[in-house]
DNA sequence: TAGGCCATCTGGTCCT
DNA sequence: AGGACCAGATGGCCTA
C-alpha cells in the first residue's frame, strides 16, 4: 500500500507538491533558495540559534550538498507520510454520515475524528439495541412454540442456535452493503444518499413489526437484499452533527 | 482583518 | 544508521 505522494492532495487549494517533480516550484523552496542566495540555508539559520544544531558527527562530516540532499529526502518522506495520513482521513470522510459533494465544504480533520467517534458510538448502541430486540422477539417466539411443541426434528432448535440465528439478521443489517459501504467498496463507489444524510426515501417502519425478522429473505453477502432490515438506517445526520459539531 | 485550517519544513526522539 | 513519528514554527488560503 504505497501511496504516491503526488497523487493525493486533500486540499484543492494546497500547493501541488509532487515531491520531486514540482518541488522546485514550491514557495517554501523559493524562500529556501532566497536563503541560499544569502549563503544561509534555513536549517543553518536554525542551527545557529541552537548552537551545534544537534547534528550527529556523521552529519557534521557531510558536505553542504549532501546535507541538502539529506534534508530534501527527509522532507519528501515527511510529505509522503502526511499525504498518506490525509488519504486515510479522506477514506474516513467517505464513510461518514455527512453530506459530500462539490458544493459541500469538506469536514476538517478534527471534525472528522470527532464525528467518527460519535458515529462509532451510535452504531455500537444501535447494534446492542438491535441484539436485544431480536433476542426478545426470538425468545418470545420460542416460548410460544414450546407451549404447543410438535416434535419435529427441524423445528426443535436449541436456545444457543436461536441466539445465533437472532444475531445474524441484525449483524447483516448493520454491515450489509445497503447500510454502510464496506471497506473495499468505499473508495470506489459513493455511499448511498440516505446514508450520507441526503434526503432518503421513506423507510419502511423499521422494527415496528418485529415479526418481519422471520421473513423468508435469504441474505447473501454482497447482494442487495429487499428485506426491511436491510434498508438504510435513518441517517440522523442532524443528531450526529449536534454531537460532534458543537463549536 | 482576525481566526481557523492546512501543508510544509525542521529537529528531536524512538524503534528496528 | 536509517526510517517513522511527533510537535513546533511558519506562511498561505479562506471565510465571517
Amino acid at each position: 500500500m504505497d501511496s504516491d505522494a503526488s497523487s493525493t492532495c486533500s486540499r484543492s487549494s494546497s500547493p501541488e507538491l509532487a515531491v520531486d517533480s514540482s518541488f522546485f516550484s514550491n514557495k517554501v523552496f523559493q524562500a529556501y533558495c532566497t536563503d541560499r542566495e544569502t549563503g544561509q540555508s534555513r536549517s543553518e539559520k536554525l542551527s545557529q540559534n541552537t548552537g551545534s544544531g544537534g547534528k550527529s558527527p556523521a552529519q557534521a562530516d557531510l558536505s553542504k550538498d549532501d546535507l541538502q540532499d539529506l534534508r530534501l529526502k527527509v522532507n519528501s518522506r515527511e510529505r509522503k507520510r502526511m499525504h498518506d495520513l490525509n488519504q486515510a482521513m479522506d477514506g474516513l470522510r467517505e464513510v461518514m454520515p455527512y453530506a459530500q459533494g462539490p458544493s459541500v465544504r469538506k469536514l476538517s480533520k478534527i471534525s472528522t475524528l470527532l464525528l467518527a467517534r460519535n458515529y462509532i458510538l451510535m452504531l455500537s448502541s444501535s447494534l446492542e439495541e438491535m441484539k436485544k430486540l431480536v433476542g426478545d422477539v426470538y425468545g418470545a417466539r420460542s416460548q410460544s412454540h414450546s407451549a404447543r411443541r410438535v416434535l419435529q426434528p427441524t423445528s426443535a432448535a436449541p436456545a444457543s442456535q436461536l441466539q445465533l440465528l437472532s444475531l445474524a439478521p441484525s449483524l447483516h443489517s448493520l454491515v450489509g452493503n445497503n447500510t454502510m459501504p464496506t471497506v473495499g467498496q468505499a473508495p470506489h463507489s459513493p455511499p448511498t444518499a440516505g446514508y450520507l444524510g441526503f434526503p432518503a426515501p421513506p423507510l419502511p417502519s423499521l422494527l415496528k413489526d418485529p415479526m418481519h425478522l422471520s421473513s423468508g429473505y435469504r441474505h447473501f453477502p454482497g447482494m442487495p437484499c429487499p428485506c426491511s432490515l436491510c434498508q438504510p438506517l435513518p441517517a440522523s445526520t442532524a443528531s450526529l452533527h449536534s454531537l460532534s459539531m458543537g463549536k
